[in-house]
DNA sequence: AACGATATGATTTTCGAAAATGCCCGTAGC
DNA sequence: GCTACGGGCATTTTCGAAAATCATATCGTT
């Protein structure tokens, strides 16, 4: 069928207001939409090409992800960002990713742990090509992700699973508000690379303990080199 | 202001929208609207007296606490129970639940001392006067919510406490579920107390292990007399 | 009879106008 | 000068009609 032309509204099979949520989720994580910015309905409406009520859905939707906060009868804005948000999340991020990842261990197969090297495999190309700034090449963004996403995805838990995918958005906004004031990225490749070793050898304790290390390290920085901006109230 | 007559709206302040979720949250956790059942938008408009949109909006929310199944383009539907479902729930709320009150008794104050001692009294006081099925009486649901709530109230993360919450409506669908089959409750009164002693002489240890075991045995209690509910696919 | 295409009815999804609400500023009263 | 009140404007929130989509029944072909 003819669904046309130049841009294709709307993914197929899916609502608009999937599509919207989708888009705005986008934005905020990378800061395109500034922390505590104002969601006013006019600009959302220019910019998505959607009208009031699907807006609003997608905004819903993203409140409950914790991206947006609605400020009853008037109107939404960007979540803003706060040294105690961050704290908070980072600590709840180890409490769930640490179990995680003990739990993937222990019930891997080879589905698993093929996924786990192939995703590590493509983040390091794709770190080759491109040693500078990461965070802004969406496709080591999304490579980035999807080996995260490998090394706990035999957990078992759909709902485990879901609370993590929450907390790892929430994070990444935090990250990319520091990409623009970090001088050099760190060394992730090589913790990276020791994480997929200790999950491959089915060595929990350690794995857990470099995920910890990780998931830390990666928020001081935050808080390090985007301190100035986590103050305003 | 006259905001009138027999029946308010909404409550002051808040939106119909906001309203309609928390009612409609209200009779899912409930089991009022049974686990599987289609969620047409002319059986809520009439029972709700929200437009569609409105009624969108707070079937999103539901959508993302998990109580409610958004299938695209072919509407909404009360979550569905299963076994399944109801482990990782279960499991999920053990790691959050455990490590919430070990945080709250590390960082106890005198506040959250009185709204644990408070808050099991009166639920004492509600269980006296009524023992029979407590789970038909709503003041015993909020006097028992809260008693659970106090117990965690001092951890310190907003954010842990905001998926406490999903979680626990999530469990006490499940719980309500069980009640009309169950032929009797079993000592919960007991184990509340021996929760509260262990938190209020800061024993974190033991009352890990038991609200452990009360969220673990609950959950058993349910999968034994509501089992025949969780099969359906 | 079995299968696929198509029309028809039921239901969801989207839209923009209309109502409700909050905000800002100017004015009055103390 | 300062606070309280009220009008007007900006913005959000709600509504029901209209468009889009899905499910079902009907019909024609093999």
């Amino acid at each position: 069928m003819p669904d046309s032309a130049i841009r294709p509204r709307k993914e197929f099979g899916k609502t608009i207001a999937a599509d919207i949520t989708h888009r705005l989720r986008e934005e905020i994580v990378t800061c395109s939409l500034a922390p505590g910015e104002p969601l006013r309905f006019d600009v959302l409406r220019e910019r998505f090409g959607a009208s009031f009520t699907t807006l609003r859905e997608a905004l819903t939707a993203l409140t409950a992800e914790g991206l947006v906060d609605a400020q009853e009868q008037r109107g939404f804005r960007v979540a803003p960002v706060s040294r105690q948000d961050l704290v908070e999340v980072t600590d709840a991020r180890v409490l769930i990713e640490v179990e995680l990842i003990r739990r993937s261990i222990q019930r891997a197969d080879d589905d698993w742990e093929i996924a786990v090297i192939s995703t590590l495999h493509r983040l390091k190309r794709i770190e080759q090509r491109d040693p500078e700034h990461p965070l802004r090449d969406p496709e080591w963004k999304i490579a980035h992700r999807q080996f995260h996403q490998a090394l706990v995805s035999a957990c078992g838990s759909a709902t485990l699973l879901a609370i993590r995918a929450e907390l790892f958005d929430r994070a990444e906004r935090y990250r990319h508000l520091s990409a623009n004031f970090r001088p050099r990225p760190r060394d992730k490749a090589g913790e990276h690379q020791a994480i997929m070793q200790a999950a491959i050898s089915r060595n929990a304790d350690l794995a857990a303990q470099l995920i910890e290390t990780h998931i830390r390290s990666t928020a001081d920085n935050v808080a390090k080199y985007a301190g100035h901006l986590l103050e305003a109230e």
